[in-house]
DNA sequence: GCGATCAGAT
DNA sequence: CACATCTGATCGC
């Protein structure tokens, strides 16, 4: 649960998911996605007289994001100031302000500011799978990651108890063989998946009825009546297999074989449910590895599923954007703001400067910029016009560097080599870093095995030894008594693309998923006029000119935008292999102590191309450094160290033709 | 009486 | 086992 109090250290004029108290005086307002936690204040008449008392401090969101406030009575009143197009805010300050997938609930959304205190990414709550950021291009100039001052992190589950979660496609999976293997049982077998009432399931209800052609009962389906990609998956007639309806008390009702909409007999047959609680905790706190499935009482199952990115997501997130800073948003059950910092500060250049004393000769030759964004300046930002006192860099110039680019190239020199020698490091993303931080081969190799090993982690492992039993995802004959051996193997089959986060209404911008609009949709804050329309049309074609490294990334991140699982995508072939390959990896990496996996990764080992090495170290390459030139040859240390004593000692040094 | 806040249940 | 929400009690305006 989010306890961000709603102000950017870099930005303290804007408010983002909180509406309350010192937020009431803010110039504009963001609201990331749906969740009550996140929209503390929201319903308040003091921020609607601030709404209504400016023409220009608006509410800014996603589209969808919008409908679905919207579509509420108890926030429809309230926003007539909602925007989703950019309109111009501040007079004296350039802002830009982008849209990113973040892939938590319908219309979710991560924040990325770029102006004059530097670039600062907020998170709101995300999910992205491994190698996902590094597969978004508006986190890009170029090739290489933007320079990010600070970031604002969904530290939900940074715990290394959840280390590894299993992905959406392997929980959904599990989940989707155990509904069809019962309700395939007969006409009165039928499923109540005991949702929490928020939005997050709705992919889930999505691919259920895609697999299966049951559609989902749920309480309520009008907040979706702009999103056909939703709505034509869920229904309010009880008469179907799959319910996700809620009820105050639900569970007595189940326990009097009853579904929380009342239903409990067809035709006078009595109805056969089973239960389904997803959860990602009660995962969690597993010591020994499980399926994604588990079987918790007669009828009952728990199925893993997350709505937030797992410890090593966190990682390999933060990894690749290297922020000067980090700043918890969450703080994980149990846990403590020092351990979460303790946890994710080796993955900031602010630590990893500080961590490399040997190099220090070399450092004091450059630049250090400081800058003192604490919060002494809080108090004046809101009142009078913040900006008016600041240097201002124009927009032209901004402009002429091209709508990606930074506007503070400088703390890129902060992290040179390093050698990370972060913790409990992961995986591959240790072969990134090896061949990063080139100067030191590290003598300390990754020990994730160890660690990954004292803790749960290895379910999935286990699940191999699960799950195929249970025909892949718990249909198995064991699992319950009248299913008599469903021994299809878990697969994918059509799966289809878009996720409904797509608002048919908005139909003047004619895209198809919110999340890819979203992802494009890049706001400028700015003095200079725009009109919405031409906006638009601008940061969609603009997104595109930027320079993607590959064209994958562009595809994936489409897919991701829609964030729907990777690899789910039936628009890209190239697409679904890329993750899958990338996942071959993850399991390369891990050792065979990881990863389950159903389906997903069994495809032919030819996706194991030689290519996607290639292409995952360029793209996640952490990019302070200039990268790598193919075919250079990496600088051993003891040459380094011979070069470095020639620097020291004040004497040139010629470079050899190699 | 409304709203904010907290504890507790689901 | 707890991802988010709703309910009810209490307090202040």
């Amino acid at each position: 649960m989010s306890r961000f109090g709603g102000r950017l250290r870099e930005y303290p004029a804007l408010s983002i998911d909180r509406f309350d108290r010192d937020n009431l005086r803010a110039r504009a307002y963001f609201l990331s996605h749906c969740h009550k936690d996140h929209m503390k204040g929201l319903r308040a008449s003091a921020l609607k007289r601030r709404l209504e008392g400016s023409l220009k401090v608006k509410l800014y969101c996603s589209p969808v994001t919008k409908e679905l406030l919207l579509t509420n009575w108890k926030y429809n009143s309230t926003h007539c100031s909602v925007k989703i197009t950019p309109t111009p805010l501040f007079q004296k300050e350039d802002i830009e302000v982008t849209l990113l997938p973040a892939g938590h609930c319908p219309g979710s959304v991560m924040f990325l500011f770029q102006g004059e205190n530097g670039t600062v990414l907020y998170t709101g709550d995300f999910r992205l799978a491994k190698g996902e950021a590094a597969r978004m291009e508006l986190l890009h100039s170029g090739t290489r990651v933007k320079d990010i001052q600070s970031v604002y992190l969904d530290t939900t589950f940074c715990d290394p108890k959840f280390y590894h979660i299993p992905s959406r496609e392997e929980c959904l999976n599990g989940i989707l063989e155990l509904v069809r293997s019962w309700t395939s049982l007969s006409r009165y077998h039928v499923v109540w998946l005991n949702c929490k009432a928020a939005y997050g399931y709705e992919y889930l209800f999505i691919n259920l009825s895609e697999e299966l052609g049951i559609k989902v009962h749920v309480n309520k389906l009008d907040m979706f009546r702009n999103m056909p990609e939703i709505l034509c998956h869920v229904t309010t007639d009880r008469h179907t297999q799959i319910h996700a309806c809620r009820h105050p008390r639900d569970d007595d009702c189940f326990r009097g074989n009853r579904l929380p909409c009342g239903m409990t007999c067809q035709n006078g047959t009595p109805l056969r449910i089973i239960s389904i609680k997803p959860s990602t905790m009660w995962f969690g706190e597993r010591i020994k590895k499980t399926n994604v499935i588990v079987r918790t009482g007669e009828s009952t199952y728990r199925a893993c599923f997350s709505f937030h990115s797992s410890f090593s997501e966190i990682k390999d997130f933060l990894r690749h954007i290297c922020p000067v800073n980090v700043y918890p948003n969450v703080l994980p059950v149990g846990g403590t703001e020092d351990k979460v910092m303790e946890l994710l500060q080796p993955l900031c250049r602010s630590y990893r400067r500080n961590q490399e004393p040997r190099y220090k000769p070399l450092g004091t030759l450059k630049r250090v910029h400081k800058r003192d964004l604490s919060d002494t300046d809080e108090d004046d930002l809101f009142d009078t016009e913040l900006t008016s006192a600041r240097p201002k860099i124009s927009k032209q110039q901004r402009e002429e560097s091209g709508p990606s680019e930074t506007t503070q190239p400088e703390n890129a020199e902060g992290n040179e080599s390093n050698d990370d020698d972060d913790d409990d490091d992961d995986d591959e993303e240790d072969k990134e870093d090896t061949e990063k931080n080139t100067q030191e081969p590290k003598a300390d190799v990754p020990r994730w095995d160890t660690f990954f090993k004292c803790d749960r982690l290895d379910e999935s492992s286990e699940n191999e030894d699960n799950f195929p039993s249970s025909a892949g995802a718990g249909g198995s004959q064991s699992l319950f008594s009248d299913s008599d051996g469903v021994s299809d193997s878990t697969h994918i089959s059509s799966q289809n693309s878009s996720q409904s986060t797509h608002i048919s209404e908005q139909g003047s911008q004619g895209w198809g998923s919110q999340g890819w609009d979203s992802q494009m949709d890049t706001v400028l804050i700015t003095s200079q006029e725009r009109n919405a329309a031409e906006f638009s049309c601008f940061s969609r074609t603009g997104s595109r000119m930027i320079p993607v490294p590959h064209e994958a990334a562009k595809e994936s991140q489409a897919d991701n935008s829609s964030w729907k699982a990777p690899g789910q995508n039936r628009s890209g072939a190239s697409d679904v292999i890329c993750d899958l390959k990338s996942k071959d990896l993850e399991k390369e990496a891990e050792a065979g102590t990881a990863h389950v996996q159903e389906v997903l990764v069994e495809t032919p080992d030819a996706s194991r191309a030689p290519d996607l090495e290639l292409k995952r170290d360029s793209q996640s390459s952490s990019d302070f450094e200039i990268p790598l030139t193919p075919d250079a040859e990496l600088p051993q240390p003891d040459k380094l160290y011979c070069l470095y004593k020639k620097l020291a000692a004040g004497e040139s040094i010629v470079r050899k033709p190699s």
